[in-house]
DNA sequence: GGTAATTGTTAATGTAGATTAAGGGATTTA
DNA sequence: TAAATCCCTTAATCTACATTAACAATTACC
């Protein structure tokens, strides 16, 4: 198993010892989920965190006509979690999906609840991780209240350079918060002279 | 210097020792604003996190045509900080000032930095709130995905108890994104028969 | 205590983006 | 390799909410 891109990740917070690198690796499963398989589905209990070492997620709700917003997208290199589920043991609003085929890491709450106790060191990690969490999230918030459609999708197209690419148009309008009609509008109706 | 309901917010998440209660508000700085008063003007770089004792503070940003567009009410017992400028030194996007006259007690990020240094403890304080509060963006977000203006009107009596009832109207429509004239509307047009 | 500023309401009109529908092209998957 | 699914686009119609404006009722503050 090839540790080496979460360590790196972790590496960017904090600097652990060969003996944290390994206590911290002990506890990691591997899994290869499908393209449209479920890690996470809507009412379950998150569990667990999970980390992309090839691939890519996505985390999404669904509304009252059973219409798909996403919340998230996961490439490689980035955690994705129903933050609210996995603390409170509440079931789970979002749904999380493969895109594509894809590999992952993760650890499960008890066995990291136990690894922060041990290693102060994952703690200011774990406090890291969250604050710049809450850091985006608050400024995706303000995109939301103040941009136009056009510059939300400006926003998507510099966050998720990799995807704007490879992704469905559908799956971007979902993010930005539009129909993948009004998108495909938008970006077909080029303001000409 | 009543330090106590700061004390029993941090006692929710951690056990602190004498010396360390000593030690933590002793970095601590008392500040009382009046209404209307900022405490962070976007642009500036946010130093601080702020957590309130007494009267109640908002975030919030400014759309290109003027329009405020509230992102938080920080009534007493909560924390406020617009936390992309904290970690990243960049300039703030948020305001932040005072609804009515408040009192709050504030630490600086440096001398955050080195309490966490100095006590795990505070680490993992840090963590958890950090985790709550990106557990609260998160599920604000799909609310926003996925949820009517009304519906949204309802969680925000429910997460605000104590404001819905002391808070212009307007104030609560700039939260939930509509217009205070939308809002009027929508809250005196009652479903008869 | 009086004037100014803020607030809530109603109503007419405007608009960004949703919905519905339909067709053709590309990808999956059996 | 064929059938089925998925994806993108265009266009007509629709709707939730914004904007503007005007007035009365509060509330703040000099």
């Amino acid at each position: 198993m090839d540790y080496a891109p979460i360590l790196n990740n972790i590496a960017k917070y904090v600097t652990l010892t060969e003996e944290e690198e390994i206590y911290f690796t002990s506890f990691l499963h591997y899994k290869k989920v499908k393209r449209k398989q479920y890690l996470l589905e809507a009412g379950d209990i998150n569990t667990k965190i999970s980390f992309v070492t090839n691939g890519c997620l996505r985390s999404y709700a669904i509304d009252k006509n059973g219409g798909e917003h996403v919340l998230q997208f996961a490439p490689v290199g980035w955690w994705i979690v129903d933050m609210r589920s996995l603390l409170n043991h509440e079931p789970a609003r979002l749904n999380i999906d493969a895109i594509e085929e894809t590999e992952l890491l993760y650890i499960l709450k008890p066995d990291l609840d136990a690894l922060q106790l041990k290693y102060p060191k994952f703690e200011r990690f774990g406090r890291m991780l969250a604050e710049n969490a809450m850091a985006t999230y608050q400024h995706r918030q303000i995109d939301n209240m103040i941009l136009s459609a056009m510059e939300r999708y400006s926003n998507f197209c510099t966050l998720y350079p990799s995807l704007i690419l490879s992704l469905p148009q559908k799956q971007v309008a979902s993010y930005i918060g539009v129909t993948p009609e009004f998108l495909s509008k938008m970006l077909n109706t080029v303001v000409v002279k």
